[in-house]
DNA sequence: GGCCAGTTCAAACGTCTGTTTGACTTTGCG
DNA sequence: CGCAAAGTCAAACAGACGTTTGAACTGGCC
């Protein structure tokens, strides 16, 4: 059972799956370090040395939850987006922005996934080199993509990649400085209308920097 | 010497002034609960105990540093912005942006000030909320104010809090996920120049959305 | 039943944390 | 000086943490 197939369908009754679930829960909650396997294995209603079993330790428990984590998202996301090849640029923007932000703050679903590597992203652990191989490189590149089509042809890397550094940090801000927000602007809860409303304009102040961007990159073009 | 006076000037050389310091830098590169006494009493040169004669604990001495650092700042920055209110907006929100990026990223300067206040945004403690009185409102309302000017008259208030979201969160961004922008764009340094190229980046990427946004505005606004 | 690998469990271990202790030295003042 | 307060120091303390241990239990197979 070391090598515990469980492919894909199953109650996940057993041991070493709850753990994966409680750990996914807690490390996402309160950070690697934070965490205690005793709270974890107290959820999973396991032994603590169920872990050390299981897994070899809270290291290699940590590593499997983010690889766990991985498989799950890519099941359900199996190839970098199916149909919206064909859409226009502005669209497909939009989409990345809503869906982002859909995922970050979903609040139903096990959004302990995104939290995940968002946490990484700032207080990153031995496995954020993985991480990013596997999940944040990607989605970078698609989102480079889309802005690179946006900006038009010649735009320079450093322009791209600064345009899709300004769409994702507006995004993450209100991931990020969430404790600060819920302080500073009681009124603005997380609600889907609401969600909703921020990401479109998100979209809205993206669109239109990435044309200023544009414009300037065209104006110091045409000057050399 | 409990309630030390030490107004403005001199060598900090008495044990709480060095513990202050010290405690500024670790719990600047660590954060509260990462950071530990015995690294702070060993930067300082202190014995362990002296912590607890001075502060009375752990978290007195975070309480201290905080206000330590307001202090610092409110010293060289005395009110809102001395001669910049005759400035056009624009101008405004460039100075601001640039001076937020300077703060975060200065390497010279005892530049965990800032830092502080960064990792309490994400990671808050029970500090957070004299912090945000103090510091983070009233340049969160600095920021407002410029941005309420290039909305235009009649901007709802929830527009302009979300056009300030967007331009701190492209600055943050920088800051917060620098472990991964180091990964994903080895090139990206923070020097003096790099730093201003980004400022000007999302200056004239948040013009151009702020723009965006106030043309939006004016146009549900004449429809109802 | 007898056996053995797989699994669970309570208890203990070693380490690191913040804090306290009690003796010691230094300082300020009559 | 004399002496009390302020300050320093090494040592120990109590708690939480990840990990290990060795016995107990489970299920399938001969």
């Amino acid at each position: 059972m070391l090598e515990s197939p469980v492919p894909t369908s199953c109650t996940a009754d057993s041991t070493r799956q709850r753990l994966l679930e409680a750990a996914g829960e807690v490390f996402a909650e309160k950070g690697f370090r934070e965490a205690t396997i005793r709270e974890i294995c107290k959820r999973a209603d396991a032994n603590i040395a169920a872990i050390n079993y299981h897994f070899g330790g809270k290291e290699r428990l940590y590593s499997d939850v983010l690889r766990y984590v991985d498989d799950a998202v890519h099941e359900r996301h199996p190839a970098t987006s199916p149909d919206a090849a064909q859409l226009p640029a502005q669209k497909r923007l939009e989409f990345f922005i809503v869906h982002f932000m859909h995922k970050v703050f979903d609040s139903d679903r096990p959004a302990w996934h995104q939290r995940l590597m968002t946490r990484e992203m700032v207080e990153p652990t031995f496995a954020l080199d993985e991480l990013i191989d596997r999940n944040i490189k990607p989605r970078s590149l698609i989102l480079q993509g889309i802005v690179r089509e946006l900006l038009g042809p010649g735009a320079t890397d450093t322009r791209v990649q600064r345009c899709a550094a300004s769409v994702v940090g507006q995004c993450l801000f209100y991931w990020h400085c969430r404790p600060m927000i819920a302080r500073l602007m009681p009124h603005l809860g997380y609600s889907p209308e609401n969600l909703a409303s921020i990401a479109a304009h998100i979209t809205n102040f993206a669109l239109a920097g990435i044309t200023a961007s544009r414009a300037i990159a065209a104006e110091s073009g045409a000057r050399s």
